[in-house]
DNA sequence: CCCTCTATGTTCGACAACGAACAGAGTTAA
DNA sequence: TTAACTCTGTTCGTTGTCGAACATAGAGGG
């Protein structure tokens, strides 16, 4: 707590609700009614904003964490159905009238992120303006990737999704670098840790990434997105398209 | 042409766009502006609605057809993201914004229709009234259906899959007769014909399905439901929740 | 420093799905 | 009736992933 009271004041300093995509991208009038309510949070890693089921109480913007949507069946067994950065928001369900979903969000990558009380984004999506028309966009992203991810669960190896999903985060980070160990990968992909080490193992080989205990550096972007399947440029470009001003490159890049 | 000409007063006396769960789930005030607009038209088995990609022009509501929304990749491969009958509607990308999406529409099991022209739709849509809730649901719902097909493919065994394939068209007809070769299916699943073949076999075997020559007449649902993975009861239990007045089991049967 | 814990590396046999090839059986058209 | 075609059945060897078991090595705490 008092370490946090002393972190918050510099986070809110760093960070700023334009960070996020979707905020961004609001009106000046929008965002004058909307930013005063939001609330800067730390998001750790392994953090889980819902389970299933759970009826959702906050929207969460992030601005630099990325947040995993994440399907955990009966047995134990899971498997990632979508990824959110500042490009995009987590908790659609709140607007869509459903108030909860099958799935449940987790932290992927820690960060920040700015929360939104439930019926605060209700009240302005409600109004029928720019919110509205904004989440519909960004929905019909999000139904794409998960269409996606589906076709690539059917048909792409272990080593071309690796590849799609080290893309899709990297996305959504400032550097090349991923904390992040292969254990949690092959949750997120829902396959075995040791697919997931003998997949890592050949993109070293092949100078694609380096890594070690935790942390995985991508030191040839371009070759990864040679060796990924088309799936990862579906999304990107599909979403390019809904999201024009949302471009994934130009983000917090140099 | 003249045996189509001879056809539609006979479905227009059969069908009613009451049938399409969606359309008769509106106020006899929205119903008053839509019903108007409505066009049957005959939905032959195949037929492809839209391609990956393509303006929509309409959308469609069926009433006892059924349309898959299959994604087709770059080498020819395909699978199943979701399915849609009576208790929903092809083409939710005109009023999410994007206008197109990734994916392909077809026909996957013969019947009709109502279409509606795709600016009718909008406007009503963005009348901001029942219409813009009852298809935020419905989205969500196909939303529910695409990731837990994600998840399925990920996790379960061809013949797991058949079931929920069974099932999820069970559901969407008024009998328990199947027209389907096994090729067509294994298209929607995205798996070899073969596999198919032998998960078939394995069923009827087991006394749950007959078949011939792209005929399937389930005769023990109870045991499909049995030999099915969870994510036919998941989806359905969901898509209960979200559109109560839309229960899959109460249409048309008995 | 040692000990423990966590992350990664490696190997084994098992199995489901694959690609290819071909055989039979039912349907339709000539 | 014959011929062509479509749908289903079956087999073969191959491959990718699995489950399990165990080895090694870096990190961190006592």
């Amino acid at each position: 707590m008092p370490q946090s009271a002393n972190k918050q004041p510099l986070a809110a300093t760093l960070h700023q609700p334009e960070h996020n995509h979707l905020l961004n991208a609001l009106s000046a009038d929008v965002q004058q009614r909307l930013f005063p309510h939001l609330e800067l949070v730390e998001m750790p890693l392994g953090k889980v904003l819902y389970e299933s089921g759970d009826v959702l109480r906050y929207v969460y913007f992030p601005t630099d964490c990325i947040v995993s949507l994440l399907y955990v069946m009966e047995n134990g067994a899971s498997a990632e159905i979508s990824v959110v950065g500042f490009e995009g928001l987590v908790g659609v369900a709140l607007f869509m009238g459903g108030e909860s979903t099958t799935s449940r969000g987790v932290v992927q990558s820690a960060g920040y992120a700015y929360r939104l009380f439930g019926n605060r984004m209700k009240d302005e999506f409600n109004r029928h303006g720019e919110l509205l028309y904004l989440m519909l966009r960004y929905s019909q992203a999000l139904i794409t990737q998960m269409a996606q991810t589906a076709v690539c669960n059917r048909h792409h190896s272990i080593d071309q999704q690796l590849c799609r999903w080290l893309l899709l985060s990297l996305d959504r980070l400032k550097d090349n670098h991923l904390i992040m160990t292969q254990e949690l990968i092959a949750n997120m992909l829902g396959v075995r840790r040791e697919g997931v080490t003998e997949a890592a193992g050949r993109l070293h080989r092949q100078g694609v990434i380096d890594y070690s205990r935790g942390h995985i550096l991508v030191t040839n972007r371009c070759k990864l997105e040679q060796l990924s399947c088309e799936c990862y440029s579906v999304v990107k470009t599909e979403t390019d398209r809904l999201l024009p001003f949302n471009k994934l490159d130009k983000a917090f890049k140099k």
